[in-house]
DNA sequence: TTATTTCCTACTACTTTAATATGATATAAC
DNA sequence: GTTATATCATATTAAAGTAGTAGGAAATAA
């Protein structure tokens, strides 16, 4: 129950390796991969999503790897939970008026509808320099 | 992301006609089936797990149904939710003293315990009344 | 030229989810 | 007592999602 995915959590131990290790430079998925105990082949098709929603960016062929495109300071929680599991999106309401006549589903609706805000707005208010800041302080 | 189960939302609303029609007596799922548009062989299965977790009675043979066991002002969303799609766990942390030497996962893990704390918090103090209010006032 | 890297398109194994199938058991109405 | 209507029990199924793998093309620095 309000479990998060293993490529929620992958991909936020790999940004914090990355943020921490990029320097001026770029970082391979092979470092991440080895030192976070994380499959490599897994870790691209993470970084392809970071990637198409412009988290990271990438240099091709040997020395190449990934890097942040803006500070830690400036990526929100949000946009990579987005990112990587898709953005919140409310229940369907295809048939709703013919439902809404006789069923509960209204109320469940409007009810869900503000539960997501509440999470949504948990996500935004958390950068990623936050979670980098945990980790040193192991707080 | 962040979606709810078809199985929780399913059971709210079942709760939600239940005891706005349970009167003195009980509710077949015949009747709830047939009137928020639900296969009766479902909430067969969410039913099941409702009474094992003592939200709901249940009265066998003709004439039978169930019935909630308490008030809907004494019935948090917390333990539907819980009864339904299995109580708050956090991450599995077997490993974690190999792992945290190396690796981002303790930050991360910090984070999503608060995470799930945030919203348990949400569930705890929203109740099933509440809810059956919303319904009314389609607010 | 070669080693290393991203990039691309699949595929696979596993688990969960939503729903169905079949029938046993209990009980009120007739 | 028979019957209709319920819950209860077990199990199966179809579809989707999740985690991870396979094999190789393309780019680029050493």
């Amino acid at each position: 129950m309000f479990q998060i995915s293993t490529r929620l959590r992958y991909g936020l131990r790999a940004l914090t390796y990355l943020s921490t290790n990029e320097g001026s430079g770029t970082v391979s998925l092979h470092e991440i991969a080895e030192k976070e105990g994380i499959s490599r082949k897994y870790l691209e098709n993470i970084f392809k999503l970071l990637k198409k929603n412009k988290i990271t960016r990438s240099v091709r062929g040997r020395e190449g790897g990934y890097a942040l495109i803006k500070k830690p300071e400036d990526i929100g929680l949000y946009e990579i939970a987005a990112a990587l599991e898709g953005p919140v999106s409310l229940l369907d309401c295809i048939d709703a008026e013919s439902l809404c006549e006789n069923s509960s589903e209204c109320g469940v609706r409007s009810f869900w509808a503000d539960y997501q805000e509440y999470v949504k707005k948990y996500m935004l208010n958390i950068t990623l320099a936050q979670v980098i800041d945990r980790y040193y302080n192991k707080k």
